[in-house]
DNA sequence: TTCTTATAATTGCGGTATCAAATATTTATA
DNA sequence: TATAAATATTTGATACCGCAATTATAAGAA
């Protein structure tokens, strides 16, 4: 009788690793190339920012799960596509409020349908419930990690 | 009533995705510090060399499903560690086969324990039967992913 | 056997990730 | 009020990702 071997694709980490690349890179080629090249790391923000009241950047980076850093970048090349703007908050001058432009809010008017359409693909043939097993597990998993 | 928003939360790559980042940063604060540095990626490839026959760069990059480049340069990291080696093949001298090295070798006795019972962390309060469903699904992501 | 095509690996590019250190500005304290 | 501590953002370091183009070698076709 042969043992199942414990390799490393038993591991739950290194499942949701390789499928987030795959993901990641379905929608560069399906999304971003339409769509000014933005990522899916910066489609989120634009869409976090559609209420359109200007949120801070450490605002956006929790909203978004991710380092302030890592906002400060996305956000530079979404001003140098002209797709958002920065400006200083008044009220605190450490702090800068992002805003979608007029050409953001177009492009996400356009692209936010193909993406749901996308996602929507993604999900074909898997039933609702395990869908929703996924998520509490993945946001069960998250937990775990921020205590461990 | 309050309908519900349609936000990028509710988008399963976008899950997975900041999911994948935070299990990689548990990884780092757990594991790698105690372990030469290394990356859950070079973790895995240390693993599937566990074998000792000597795997081709592209045996590597299909096993652990990731690019042919991506492999070359963590084979470059564990080889700057002397936890791997390549060796042109004779057979065909396109190709290299990597090997663990003794140190890489005893590398992985001491951390897979560990990376073991990280993962059993993670799934704490986790049933198997949803861990089942949540590794089902995301084979079927990347199935549907490589169809589209 | 020469020419062409296929394959294995590498390199450059642009993007993302976190952490840690630095800067600017506020807020709290002595 | 002067000083200290906290907060928001930025920058540098280092690692990872896939794609496309390049190099070297092998295999197949004329």
């Amino acid at each position: 009788m042969v043992e199942k071997e414990l390799t490393v694709k038993r591991f739950i980490g290194h499942q949701i690793g390789i499928t987030a690349n795959l993901l990641r890179t379905v929608f560069t080629a399906r999304i971003t190339k339409y769509a000014d090249n933005i990522s899916p790391e910066q489609f989120a923000v634009l869409v976090c920012l559609r209420s359109g009241d200007g949120l801070s950047q450490n605002a956006i980076a929790e909203y978004v799960l991710k380092d302030d850093a890592t906002i400060t970048r996305i956000l530079d090349s979404l001003e140098k596509k002209k797709l958002a703007v920065r400006k200083k908050a008044e009220h605190d001058r450490r702090s800068n409020l992002a805003y979608l432009t007029p050409r953001g809010r177009e492009l996400i008017k356009t692209v936010f349908p193909k993406v749901k359409h996308l996602n929507e693909r993604l999900l074909d043939g898997i039933e609702e419930d395990q869908i929703q097993v996924v998520f509490e597990v993945l946001a069960k998993l998250r937990d775990n990690a921020r205590k461990i």
